[in-house]
Formats: C-alpha cells, structure tokens, sequence
DNA sequence: TGATCATATCTGCCAAAGCGAATATAGTCT
DNA sequence: AGACTATATTCGCTTTGGCAGATATGATCA
C-alpha cells in the first residue's frame, strides 16, 4: 500500500464519484459507472484504472462486463478514510445525482452470482 | 469547506509530513517544520499557504513567530479523515525521522501562552 | 471466422502544480 | 530610522495530470 498513490487517487473528484457510488453499492460495472456519472465511457476508464494501480479497486470479470470493487486488502486505515469520505461528499448534490441517475438507469447488467 | 481542496491538500507529501507533524504536537511554527522536515524555509511556506487556503490549517502570530494548527472549525469528517491519515503514514521511516529532528532542534521557540 | 458489445489504451494538447532561487514583507529591537 | 529575524511571495522553469477523440483489445455468439 503506497500513501502517495492513494492519496492521489483521492485527490480527484471524478474518482471519489466513482469511489463514492462503488462504496453506496458494493459492486459496479463499468457500464453503470460512466452512465451514472455522466461522462464518456474511455475517461471513466481511465479513472479506474488509476484506481486500481493504487490499489484501491479490484477487478473481476463476468462475460462482457468487468465489475469493480473496493480492493478487500485495503488497509483499516485507508477504508476508514473512504468511509470518512463518503461521509464529507456522499450528501452533496452532485453526488446525489450520480446515485439517483444510476437508480434510474435502464438495462442494468444483471449479477448471477454477485 | 470544499472537499476538493481538502482531498488536493492530502495529495502531496510534504504536506502530509506538515499534517502529520502538527498532529502530533498541536502547533508549530514555520521554523520547527522546515527544520524538521529538512526542505527550505520557501518550501514549506508555500505548502502551508495551501493548507491554509484548503482551510485545513489557521495561523496564530506571537511576535515573529508564526504558529500553525489544525482549523477548529475543521468538520468532523475531515477531522477523522486526518487522524487515518496518521494511523496510516505516522509510522513510516519518513515521518519518524521528521520527528526525530524535531525532537534534536536546538533553540525551539518557546511559547509564552500556548 | 466475422460481427458485435463492453472495456481499455493511445495520441496530442493544454492547464495546473511543484521546485529552487531570488526577493519582498512584517515584526522587533536599538 | 536602520539592522536583524522570521515568514511569505514571485519568477522562470519543468513535470505531471486531465481531457476529448480515435483506436485497440478481449469476450461472446452466430
């Protein structure tokens, strides 16, 4: 676990979006991520992938869809930190409409075995 | 408060090291951190000026002396946001040594009504 | 194999952030 | 006022980070 990395990834508020949603939900597919957001497909990837050289994220692939997760090895320390997080952005407008055009969203891919 | 300065204001090392350090020890002036941390005098002032425009440190002048602490008026979330972030880098050979120095400075400006 | 869908990466560009060195400001003391 | 000390700001430069748009990869299914 590197503190600058993670830090980092902290420091941009298109990732805390995603961090924010992924924490409210668990699990998320990129698919609802970038609509939720509402943001083109290639820059939410681009934020994932940060995250996940941070190692905040992990990864896991079903068919088509590649569903992102908090990283479990995340340190005590780190988790709580995004939990603080979610308590300091999580009721923000903008972050509320994130969680409200995800509710929204048609087609959301179905999880057989989440 | 604005969580993207406050997020902006943890993404950079030295600044945590300033952080890190007042955590410790409630309020230091500008010539204890520079020392401690071992960088220029500029260096650190111009950090500090960062942490002071996020609103995450206040400044209190006794004569020449500039002393900084965390803001009171800091939320609680940001607060506890903090207080991770000592739990994850406090323990690290970087931040120790910043301590050790500080601890070994010679002269330390005393406070008269700390 | 080729078509299609979801996701990832690359390219070229611009803005922001950090640095060292020099300089400015502000308070204190004689 | 002038000298001195502590702190802050400016300047010129280089590096990094974010973006949009285009393209590549990888899995699935016919």
């Amino acid at each position: 676990m590197n503190e600058q990395f993670f830090f980092e990834s902290l420091s941009d508020e298109t990732r805390r979006r995603i961090l924010v949603l992924i924490l409210k939900h668990e699990e998320l597919c990129v698919c609802e991520l970038f609509q939720a957001l509402d943001v083109p497909q290639p820059k939410v990837s681009r934020h994932l992938a940060v995250l996940r050289e941070a190692v905040v994220l992990a990864q896991r692939r079903e068919g088509l869809w590649v569903y992102y997760r908090i990283n479990p090895l995340l340190p005590t320390w780190a988790y709580r930190t995004l939990e603080q997080m979610v308590q300091g952005c999580g009721d923000l407008e903008l972050f509320l409409s994130d969680s409200k055009r995800l509710d929204e969203m048609p087609n959301r891919p179905v999880r057989c075995c989440a």
